[in-house]
DNA sequence: GCCGGCAATGTTAGCGATAACATACGAGCG
DNA sequence: CGCTCGTATGTTATCGCTAACATTGCCGGC
């Protein structure tokens, strides 16, 4: 209600105002509202209070530019609708909640072009760190994580070199131990069902770990099924039918995540399949869902939340080693056996 | 480590750089970068070599303060873990595409005094729109929301005021008519099922829509069952135990979302329960989980996507009805009996 | 050959805040 | 009483970019 009515128009609302409306200069005003520096407290009481009658919110581009500090975190994901990443969010949210930090999410859909895309969108805003997942990415991406001139932290994967940080877990030894286990609970004719998406790394590098450790039985993958799209649970089931009618003689299926390889369990189970006994089955991740299903399925845990969480304390500069860059953070994935591997 | 020279630290690039280093302005090169204004062909290719080469990514704080202008729409959710949230944020995503405008999520965890701090927040960066869940606010957060001069949509609900424009379903109203089809199909002794969020407030306007269409044949609800935290399926498992054995006479059960239904129909499907005749279920959403139950629950369709893509067209000035704010957009959710409502 | 007119580029003046430095003022001390 | 010192406040100069307004050349028309 001051000058002309509430503000002319938008964001007409400054420092100026509030300093007149309270009589201090604006610098005051600055000092009060970020709490910094010497302020009696008449003037702060005085301060606050016009501010908050006038409505006023600070103008964080201008304040930024000027201070050269912006308190936020560029956070690129590929996706949100994974389960898995939303939990990974939680985790940074959770650290950095009491540092002045804030997160800011883009999404790559798995795309490197989109990644490359967000990421020089998020460094154009100058945020004062960078988490991004993968350790893949395009050149000119990987150009700009260099020169950022902020922490960088690689997250959910360490099976490769990273840029400055990374934290995650390796998921070729995921794939390796899972196989070893399956191996040691004696099945012999393992199929594998995952995701058809070349650019999902670490889908890649988990199947291949599994090879892997298969193949130190001297075992192979009898057949393998990918899918794209839709329900989750619906394409585990789908898939899981597919290849039972196609390799009648499998004794294991392991599925690259867990809703699929849920939809796949209900599957097995609904058709009056012996679950461990005629047949194994695995998943990956360790979603809470699992909880809920009529038998535990087996599966990986993927430390999402803890991922977020060590990530998050590094852009912060509060990692626990004390190290200011240049972390290399590798979690170890628990196996959690559930219902549907034969106990040895 | 690499050259001293280029930039002696971070951000150090500065328009003035590529400017040099093309031997033009510093205008020319920033009408180059943003395509705007006249500008020869040579000209611009010497600039965007320059540019590319030293690996200049402008700086939008600057620009945006100097233009007062933000290619950003600040969007808050109450969560992202709800599955429900992310795929609104999709339909947001796409609809805001090619238009130039970027999305940055703020999560309130249901609590609105977060709400307002995240508000706060994101105003502060001074954003051309916001699009927030729900209707209801704390008076600070609605005086800010009533003055920040930019298009703000409401999401989700429309049932009550709204400050700007509104996009969403009737909750009430999905409740109600879900209770008619019930009670149409022949079912009388009603449990209801749901999350212990007094915040909740959708949930809670389901409910009540819901027992206002019990009320219309002259019934109540019989039992109720409240959950927070926890695998949402197993919760549904444990809650519907929970009940039947309390109420055994109950012929069915609605949930208050899709996850704890299909906790619940696990657990009917299990334990022999006659699904739909003796027992009917229904849940709410129509996640895409549902189609790989062995049994397709009943729920009603809670238009995520679309209620994203509405919004993120109204802020960004290309609503289909041409207005310019104020608008109110309801959306008609689609009942999808399933397999778990009996035929009448 | 002079000048209007247009296309291409340059200059100037902020945008709204903060850092860094300056100033005012009262207290305490010899 | 003069001086130092510390606290509370004010001034000035950017921060990196863009809007708005010059300016420069070059063209063609009369």
């Amino acid at each position: 209600m001051s000058r002309s009515g509430p503000e002319a128009r938008r964001g007409a609302l400054t420092l100026r105002d509030v300093s007149e409306a309270s009589g201090v200069s604006e610098m005051t005003v600055s000092r009060v509202l970020r709490n910094r520096g010497d302020v009696s407290e008449a003037t702060r009481e005085k301060v606050l209070e016009a501010a908050r009658h006038l409505g006023y919110v600070p103008n964080k581009i201008a304040g930024a530019l000027a201070s050269q500090r912006v308190n936020l975190v560029g956070v690129i994901i590929p996706s949100l609708s994974n389960l898995v990443f939303p939990e990974v969010m939680s985790g940074i949210s959770e650290e950095l909640e009491d540092t002045g930090l804030q997160p800011v999410v883009g999404v790559t859909n798995y795309s490197p072009e989109r990644e490359e895309a967000v990421l020089y969108e998020m460094l154009s805003w100058r945020p004062s760190g960078v988490i991004i997942a993968g350790l893949e990415h395009t050149p000119a991406a990987a150009a700009m994580l260099e020169n950022a001139g902020v922490p960088v932290v690689e997250i959910m994967d360490v099976d490769g070199p990273c840029v400055d940080s990374c934290v995650g877990i390796s998921h070729k030894r995921a794939g390796l131990e899972m196989a070893r286990a399956i191996v040691r609970a004696g099945y012999r004719r393992i199929g594998f069902l995952g995701t058809k998406m070349p650019e999902d790394h670490r889908a890649r590098k988990r199947m291949e770990g599994f090879e892997a450790g298969l193949a130190e039985a001297g075992l192979e993958l009898e057949d393998r099924e990918f899918y794209s799209g839709g329900s989750a649970l619906k394409k585990g089931r789908e898939m899981t039918e597919t290849m039972l009618t196609r390799s009648p003689k499998l004794d294991f299926l392991y599925y690259s995540n867990d809703m699929i390889g849920a939809g796949g369990l209900l599957w097995c189970l609904e058709n009056g399949i012996d679950v461990p006994g005629r047949m194994g089955l695995a998943g990956f991740n360790g979603v809470d869902l699992l909880e809920g299903l009529p038998r535990r399925l087996a599966t990986m845990d993927s430390c999402r939340r803890e991922i977020g969480r060590r990530a998050a304390a590094i852009v912060a500069g509060r990692s626990p080693t004390g190290l200011v860059g240049g972390e290399r953070v590798e979690l170890t994935p628990t196996l959690e056996p559930g219902d549907t591997i034969r106990a040895v």
